[in-house]
DNA sequence: ATTGACTCTGTAGTCTACTATAGGGTTTAT
DNA sequence: ATAAACCCTATAGTAGACTACAGAGTCAAT
């Protein structure tokens, strides 16, 4: 098991010192330990934990969606499985739709490109808005 | 064409009328023209500029990245297609990448949710970073 | 044993993206 | 013609997510 210490969390993960102190104040990663003299301790959940809260932030949850993600769990014989359940299928159909959103975009997009390298487009000028409205007849 | 005032289009987008002109001076969305007296008007392409806007948001866009994808245009035999095309790219690339992240959030809340309503599972406890683990095994 | 790099808490400042308010004109319905 | 509902500019305030000190303790290497 890798123990360490917050710069160097800090640096396999690209996450300031002080971003790192400031997700534990808003519950989104609790050192696993402290030293005696008060130092944090992480180990390598840690690091998976904050690439996850990379990911989450670059698809566009916020940190107290990225938080509600990170404290759905499901422990055999658990009370809350009822919840659990709804809330993973409400993430998911959240997800769903950003996937949607973001392949309508690709489809404009590439419809961009096309248009730029002398694809068979009859159009003079050619918008993002323009290929989304496009893009549905491809 | 339909032709509105600010309010209207408020009312049609979702957003306030105190956000539309801060996006107008943010440069990302410009009334069509102005009456006499000043007030803004707006037509159906600033709906779907809007439109994209909200999009684009949700799916983790910030304010200069979707003026970016806004101004993303090709104007035949115009001097940027180059430009063009490797601004494109860039961001298909980067859609890509945020389509692949949600796809393995999807499958770990799946397993979430398979865990949950007792799928062979010998799991006790399941949670989305476990179920991050094991999604590629899937 | 002392210097430099690291860590601690606490507080204040910054940036993005709004949101609200003040003070004043314009439109529209009665 | 007058009140309600709408719009204008300009400025200030807020929430979320950091980021930067200040002042002090700790650790590792010379």
């Amino acid at each position: 098991m890798i123990i360490m210490r917050i710069g160097e969390l800090s640096k396999n993960t690209g996450f300031k010192v002080e971003t790192l102190r400031y997700y534990e104040k808003q519950g989104l990663l609790e050192p696993v330990s402290r030293t005696e003299s008060g130092y944090r301790e992480y180990d390598n959940e840690s690091l998976k934990q904050l690439r996850f809260i990379k990911q989450a932030k670059y698809v566009g949850f916020s940190l107290n969606e990225i938080s509600e993600l990170l404290t759905l769990r499901v422990e055999r014989d658990q009370h809350s499985c009822g919840d659990v359940k709804t809330i993973a299928e409400q993430k998911i159909e959240q997800i769903d739709n950003k996937i949607n959103e973001l392949d309508k975009m690709r489809k404009a997009l590439h419809k961009i490109t096309d248009a730029c390298c002398g694809g068979a487009e009859p159009a003079t000028s050619c918008t993002i808005l323009n290929a989304l409205d496009g893009a549905r007849e491809v």
